[in-house]
DNA sequence: TATTGTTATACTCTATAACTATA
DNA sequence: TATAGTTATAGAGTATAACAATA
């Protein structure tokens, strides 16, 4: 395959190393861009107990109280099994309570409870800057702007 | 917590949500997009019997031979433990060979077998260009800034 | 019959630490 | 003592299918 110039990763200790193409290979940056959130988040947000994927189910019941779980776990991409789980560690934990109605007993939906209203609020703008303050290699325009690409590639940007 | 327009997220066959500020993080977002890009993947090359993280350690070793097994781990983000069932795996499928160098006998060297480098020959062209061809959301020019900006993010683009 | 959610199982990947052999 | 890689084990997350209750 051709390409242009060999680009090289570095790491502070360890060898140069021909990346080529693979360094503007979507796939690959997406997943390298998300260890470094991850990295950040749990630098800075660590002592929340919560993964930044386990917040978002926190914030969206939040957001919309009597969502059904099953709403939850594909606009987030979790699997219904794995939402199963989530959802009863919410409700061990204080934070969720899930109400079956009456209209359609197969359902099952969820609102937050008074202290799990309380945890969002508490930690909800931490969780949403968390990416963006510090030293961040994009100036806040960059930033704007990725987000803006990122939202229009996944077919967000049109839904706003 | 303080945010401008409520947002939601459409599925064809779901309720509106409302996202709020979630729709606008960086980490969620680079979720989703991971998401949509593995989806690509395994419809236009699922054939292909490898994951999108197993090719690249494959085409790093193609363009670095010899590399030492720990620096394609550190520099793919993935552990030891599971590098070394991996390199197990292409040595079992005859695409790696392992070499342990005189000079520092607990190191090992990677080089591709020549099938290896057939594999690699023949696919690259595909792996490169498979989240790039077809409808994508973005344009061309698009898809270029949200690498570029990708890459500053994660700290490539000084490296060139 | 189809749908919502639950349960069970297996598999992949990660995290961790103990271990070996070398340096 | 430290490093490169291996092994073992546990846990998180995913994939899948079978299942119960309900529509």
């Amino acid at each position: 395959m051709e390409y242009d110039t060999p680009e090289t990763l570095i790491r502070p200790d360890d060898q140069r190393m021909t990346l080529g193409p693979l360094g503007r290979s979507l796939g690959f940056l997406l997943r390298i861009s998300q260890v470094t959130v991850f990295e950040t988040f749990f630098a800075k947000l660590g002592d929340l107990g919560l993964k930044p994927g386990e917040f978002s189910v926190l914030w969206l019941i939040c957001n919309n109280p009597g969502i059904r779980q099953g709403v939850v776990a594909r606009n987030l991409h979790i699997k219904n099994a794995r939402m199963t789980k989530l959802i009863r560690q919410f409700e061990d934990k204080g934070f969720v309570s899930r109400h079956v109605p009456d209209d359609d007993r197969r359902a099952v939906e969820l609102t937050l409870t008074k202290e799990g209203q309380a945890f969002v609020e508490t930690n909800a703008e931490d969780f949403f800057t968390y990416s963006l303050k510090g030293r961040s290699r994009l100036n806040a325009e960059e930033m704007a702007e990725l987000i803006r690409l990122l939202r229009k590639y996944t077919g967000l940007e049109e839904t706003k």
